[in-house]
DNA sequence: CATGAATGAGAGTTCATTCAT
DNA sequence: AATGAATGAACTCTCATTCAT
């Protein structure tokens, strides 16, 4: 009845609900692991449970069935990404400046979640579906990715950076080059150097694979 | 034509063994299909089999398993890949054009086996195991391409045409490219002109894709 | 009203008992309605559960599992049912209103407890277990409403009123009789009038369902 | 090449229909036992599949689901039941003799299939959905037979035989009466002698269960 | 004593693989 | 050698029951 200013309001609801997103990252976490190994498919609801630590049946407290818990993870992690992308590029002003905001935080994500790399690769590459992508609510976030992306690379064709005909190329290029650069940097040696690789994407969209003359 | 007793010494035999391979082809013509439609976990054998005109056991003598049918597959398409692209690359003496030889071999390639380049890209991204790669016959022709690819790219390194260091780098940079640039073009229209797509790669590879002012 | 020390000797245990009671109906009641909509298996303990307005668990102290539930409930509602209609019975002296009265209790109970009506079929029907029917602490309970039953059959027969041969058959008459018609009539409309019904079964008993000619 | 007119024409097709139907019935007999026995959700699909004398799977081969199974067990044993009851009724032109032909065909239909007996009652007690009940194909044929019903009522109505107001209730007291005793009888003492069954129902019908004075 | 999250046995269903014909 | 029905292990998902808080 009488709530002490210094007291927790409700202690019990608060802590359960915090527990239930701490379980709700732990089921995330193994799922994003497993997924990542072996596949939608391969990776087991078992699997997924076991490594969390709890027992099968618990995850579908948390997640509707292994689609929903597919398209929770992606959604997230999506959004995350989406986040640091939008602020990276909203950070600059000039077209150039932002594409290269958009591949600095591209791989600085990708460095520090490895595990997702592959996930994030097998759900957009060349932007379309690929077998197995699943719609869900990662779509909206994945809409919202692709259409910041579309937007960079028109502001910078509108600056003249390249030419507008052909743009989706572009889009796809700039994707598969980082995407697969990335996962063959990340599996050979788990440490690179982000910088290295920021500045090998740079000079490869300024200048092309061949060395400078 | 003429099936003369004393003329060929095993005809029964030989044609057995040409029967046989017919059949391999068919089957392996609808896994091709349906791989590439549904992905490897979704198409069954049973679909496989009557896509091709024949019951379920029938596929068995064929091939051991469903994992065999796709290695054999992958083995098939690659070996046939390699041969386009070797074929292509000794043609040329500069490693210049070594390269865009290779290119252009891909190119039109993967343009007349679009079925073929969603399993090529799930079984080759980043030159590494994505989930679902499984070990098998085709390693050794993957390996043979690898080896033919990173050849070319050496040859073109110690041309000084780009640096040595992170070759693996620029290797993963050409298939992501160009594994993501096909996978675009040949999803949105189905009929993309060879040749611009081949200039595309080797103003990008040559050039970057800031246009050139 | 008032708690004076001196007055109730254990009002603790009184209270809770009676609160103990009073949760038991709820779980009760709550059971009735879901049983009755869904049937044993469709109702989860869960929905009985917050339906009553508690926890899952909390049910667990009250009723030993989901039969033993499902047991009390039977055992309660019939045992009422056994009252009034034992009540209705008693005040009668003649063999034939006797047949009468216990036909009138059953409709008047029915109306006033149609969401029962579907669990006393399926657990009544033909006297004899139907599939999904448990043994348990309603089964003496049953002994006895059948025992009045065949009592009030076998007086009348005693009287003359219908031979005693087949007297089975009379008594799953009169059961199936009613119960169908009763679940037919509350199932179409909710509100018929009883004394239409008990006349119309009065009459099928005495004359038969043909028309007075 | 050369078809003997005492040759089969097709003996490994037509054996292969023969087997799939005499296999198809295996189930629906395992299916009726089982179903009959602990109703449909206490009865497993692995059950069923192991009484009819097959492994788990085998049986997906021939019913889409166990609610396909059970769907087409009701449907299978109604359209025979509605076929006997049809012909019966058809052979007889007097409203009253329709009425008992009816009952008659109804005793020995259920006297030779008592396994169905529970799950008719089950999936057609007072003409009204149980919960469980699912639709199916088996309602079309649920139609009929209540249309046939309703009609050999009306015109017993129409026929001055009883008094057209609570049709309905009339049509459930005959149902509710006949399945109800047909259960007691046939679950006390596995053989019945029909005639005494059929005399004992038109007599209630006619006279009342009250002895004929 | 109430709570509701965790449990895990068990159900329906699929499908790669086998094998009698 | 071809067939396609049968197999049964494995998977996803449910829910009665338990138990730490």
């Amino acid at each position: 009845m009488n709530d002490l200013p210094s007291e927790a309001p409700e202690p019990v609801v608060a802590r359960r609900e915090r527990d239930r997103r701490i379980r709700e990252e732990d089921f995330l976490a193994a799922a994003e692991r497993l997924f990542g190994e072996r596949g939608f498919q391969d990776a087991s609801m078992e699997e997924i449970a076991r490594e969390a630590g709890y027992a099968t049946g618990t995850i579908y407290r948390y997640f509707e069935s292994k689609q929903a818990l597919f398209g929770e993870l992606l959604h997230r992690r999506l959004a995350e990404y989406f986040g640091v992308v939008e602020a990276a590029v909203d950070g600059e002003a000039a077209p150039r400046e932002k594409l290269r905001a958009l591949i600095r935080a591209k791989v600085r994500f990708f460095v520090m979640n490895q595990a997702f790399l592959r996930l994030y690769i097998g759900a957009t590459d060349a932007m379309a579906g690929m077998p197995g992508a699943c719609p869900g609510p990662q779509s909206e976030v994945r809409q919202k990715f692709l259409g910041l992306q579309r937007k960079v690379l028109e502001e910078a064709a509108a600056a003249g950076l390249f030419s507008p005909e052909r743009q989706g190329w572009v889009g796809a290029a700039i994707i598969g080059l980082t995407n697969n650069v990335l996962l063959a940097a990340l599996t050979d040696a788990s440490w690179v150097e982000e910088q290295e690789l920021v500045d090998f994407f740079i000079r490869t969209m300024e200048n092309g694979l061949w060395k400078a003359s």
